[in-house]
DNA sequence: TATTATTGTAAGGTAAACCTAACACTTTGT
DNA sequence: ACAAAGTGTTAGGTTTACCTTACAATAATA
């Protein structure tokens, strides 16, 4: 008896983040251009897609250009902002050099809470505002 | 042709760290102990600790204390350092209640960078120091 | 348009982590 | 010392997320 679950998996929510990347930069993108992006076989590709179709977070026929819902702008821009603000704080705050940043933001936008992020958040921007007074 | 792989998973990560932790405490540890303390079956325990022994992680033997080797000490201590300092750095930097802190560095510790790390370590100390300034 | 290239999917497989059920072994308490 | 309680392992399942191989469908191009 399993119900829908209403969370993505870390797999799910890198793919959404790509779909969503490509549609925020206006590019068509294909389950095949997909799979190149990520180094996922096609096959692997396909079956993923339809689970993201099934929870209608995205649109998508063979053979033509995936699309996103606006559920699925909603989840995926969240997954991506969380990237950002991690990124940010790591460039911005720590001084990590923007590849490690965005390697580190990568893994732990899947799992950090929201309360926590927002505080990353406020203390990044608080941290620009202020860091010349020390 | 699998050869050894230097690495944890986060799921092993975890269960040489509850060890570890018992080993600091001086606390005997068995298999059905450590089941409880996971909230897994004995049976996955038991496959796990095998893991670990072949990996030369753990010594064991069937209804005796867990014990943890040097080396397993070495990697338990890396990995319950990160939690530390993770945990350390959502309380005393961001102010984040202790137990929400302590949820985030359990996952977060398995998959931070080393370096990432010792820039948050090193900023927690520096915040420490200078925030009455601001 | 015929051929080649690209794209998608189905079938079947692997590996990791988990599970339950059943059974065997060990320890404990009376 | 023996029954009850506790501990460990095995066998067999499930799920998730990958994979390869092989084939089918579509698109591009000579």
């Amino acid at each position: 008896m399993k119900t829908k679950n209403k969370n993505l998996s870390s797999g799910l929510e890198d793919y959404l983040e790509v779909i969503y990347l490509a549609h925020l930069n206006n590019k068509q993108l294909k389950g095949a251009e997909l799979a190149r992006q990520m180094n996922i076989s096609r096959a692997s590709v396909s079956e993923a897609l339809s689970k993201l179709v099934s929870k209608k977070l995205i649109n998508y026929n063979s053979y033509e250009a995936i699309s996103i819902t606006k559920e699925g702008i909603k989840q995926a821009s969240e997954i991506y902002n969380k990237h950002h603000t991690l990124e940010n704080f790591f460039e911005t705050v720590l001084g990590i050099e923007k590849n490690e940043a965005s390697e580190n933001a990568c893994k732990i936008e899947h799992i950090i809470s929201k309360n926590v992020l927002e505080k990353i958040h406020e203390f990044t921007d608080f941290w620009i505002n202020n860091k010349n007074k020390l």
